[in-house]
RNA sequence: GGUCCGUUCGUCUAGGGGUUAGGACGCCAGGUUUUCAUCCUGGUAACACGGGUUCGAUUCCCGUACGGACUACCA
């Protein structure tokens, strides 16, 4: 066990923080924990073109509601803050500065047009490499090609530039993934990266590498889509002279979209219907740029402690045939070595049985809190009380995939049915079962005995035997009075939750209905 | 196109030179149940292909195919 893991997640607020972002944070979590390390987490907010309003905001409630808690953050400040690298804008230039002076960097002045030019004329000779790198940099306007005086001046009189690394022509880059193993790239199909961008700021590639290394980062866990340029990242160690202290790098497989065909994006929850983010999110279509609202995880009814367990076996396993894992036990478990090499595909299906076994084991009052949030958030009509609703949830809980489908097919629980399902009239409503009825109606007018499931059940089951009926002839069509449907959980618990006048009102209605 | 990474049931995956290739989700069937669901039992279904290496390869090596990521003064 190292006692010093320091470790980050670094979003950046472009957007609503998606379900494989979430995952990588859990991962870093997870490896923090397990180590008694540290968890970070940095903004990365170095492009202002693409910032996005409310986005930063959205990430921190997100981690909260999944009590992804970090030791050092924005919010919380820390040894190394601040933790917003825009608010670092001033720390970055210097690295990139010494990287010109030893030579392993270069100014750019080059216009986008030149730069179009460049590749458009690599296009036409079908060049197989797009790009500025070691040939084609001394054929552009930069330090390399300028004489030092002209780059002297250009930059005095306020001459627009950038810094690019230069990569050197021949050289073999490998580093050791802890997930992925030794892989290797040559520096020639590399290109010469942009560092420091023209309004002073550093791109991804220098910030993140800086940051990581003034924060002390000992492991780099993130998406596999940063394999490609972890080579860059790893020469920029070298350069800087930090190789010695350069994290170990960890690149999680990514999480596709249903079909397979792409990383899972936030048109997939829109055209399927389900959630990829945390927390609902509204923004504007990207095509019609009309408003939109996507629900998250949380208004579809999922138990954050559910998803995390769902979102930890895509891409894991302990190797047993345990499953269900309490956050406690994913941290203990949790092993970064044995995390998978090959992408996976979000499948909703499993979310959803996970989700169910979590509901199956809260505990009733707890779940008869979230109800009460739930109808809040929705505006339900209802006076239940907490009792009531933890009740209800009672007997719904072992029948629901997601909280939200107590209201939905609990809804009799609320409201006198206005409609009868008509498979189950067809099937069990008839003269035996009316007769049924109206005798349990008398039976509930004389009772005065307390108003409760048990007391309820005495009285029915008692009638059934009394006069030598059956269960299954009778109890359906019952049901079918009080709740409008052929299914759902014990029918005397329903009656009391109800109540006994209700009950009678049910029972009235259908006998004058059907 | 180029570079990098990957490939076990439909999906998530275990396994690993000799296994009836295991589990979970989903699906199907049966049982339990006042009903629906839960639950229980059973079933369906996989090592991408071609060459090596080997007594033996799904497992190791090389190709091919397929898939994905990256290829911005975005992260």
């Amino acid at each position: 066990m190292n006692q010093n893991v320091r470790v980050r997640f670094a979003p950046s607020p472009t957007g609503a923080l998606h379900i494989g972002g979430v995952r990588t944070a859990l991962y870093n979590y997870l490896f923090a924990r397990q180590n008694k390390g540290t968890f970070i987490l940095r903004i990365e907010d170095t492009d202002q073109n693409r910032y996005v309003e409310g986005a930063e905001n959205y990430i921190f409630e997100s981690l909260d509601w999944f009590g992804l808690e970090s030791t050092e953050s924005p919010l919380k400040g820390g040894e190394y803050a601040p933790y917003r690298q825009s608010e670092r804008k001033g720390m970055y230039k210097q690295y990139a500065q010494k990287l010109v002076d030893e030579g392993k960097a270069y100014y750019a002045f080059d216009t986008k047009e030149e730069i179009d030019a460049l590749k458009t004329r690599l296009e036409e000779a079908k060049a197989n490499q797009i790009s500025y790198n070691a040939i084609t940099r001394m054929q552009m306007t930069n330090s390399l090609t300028l004489s030092e005086e002209e780059v002297k001046t250009r930059i005095e009189r306020g001459d627009s530039y950038i810094i690019r690394i230069k990569i050197p022509p021949k050289d073999e880059i490998r580093f050791q993934d802890m997930i992925v193993g030794w892989v290797k790239a040559h520096s020639s199909t590399l290109d010469d990266k942009v560092l420091l961008k023209e309004d002073g700021l550093p791109t991804y590639h220098l910030a993140n590498v800086v940051d990581d290394y003034l924060m002390k980062i000992t492991h780099v866990i993130r998406g596999k889509e940063w394999l490609p340029s972890a080579y860059l990242h790893v020469l920029l160690y070298e350069f800087l002279g930090w190789k010695e202290v350069m994290p170990q790098f960890a690149h999680l497989p990514l999480i596709l979209k249903p079909s397979g065909k792409g990383k899972l994006s936030k048109r997939d929850g829109i055209a399927l219907g389900i959630p990829i983010f945390p927390l609902s999110w509204e923004d504007k279509d990207d095509k019609t740029g009309e408003e939109q609202t996507m629900q998250g995880f949380r208004e579809d009814g999922f138990l954050p402690e559910a998803v995390l367990n769902f979102l930890a076996f895509l891409g894991w396993n302990p190797g047993t045939e345990q499953e269900i894992f309490s956050m406690e036990e994913l941290i203990e478990s949790f092993d970064i070595n044995r995390v998978v090499k090959s992408d996976a595909i979000f499948d909703f299906e499993k979310a959803k049985w996970f989700n169910q076994q979590y509901l199956k084991n809260t505990e009733n009052h707890k779940l008869g809190e979230l109800l009460q949030a739930e109808i809040k958030r929705q505006n339900f009509a209802t006076d239940f009380d907490l009792a009531k609703l933890t009740q209800v949830a009672e007997l719904m809980k072992e029948r629901i995939t997601s909280l939200n489908d107590v209201l939905k097919d609990g809804l009799y629980f609320f409201k006198t049915p206005e409609e009868y399902d008509e498979k189950t009239v067809k099937n069990r409503w008839n003269e035996e079962a009316k007769d049924f009825v109206k005798a349990i109606q008398a039976q509930i007018e004389g009772f005065t005995d307390a108003w409760n499931a048990s007391n309820l059940h005495d009285l029915i089951h008692g009638y059934i035997e009394q006069n030598d009926l059956k269960m299954g002839k009778t109890m359906p069509a019952l049901r079918l009075a009080v709740t409008g449907l052929g299914g759902g959980p014990d029918l005397m618990g329903i009656m009391e939750v109800i109540g006994k006048a209700e009950t009678l009102n049910r029972l009235e209605k259908a006998l004058n209905n059907l």
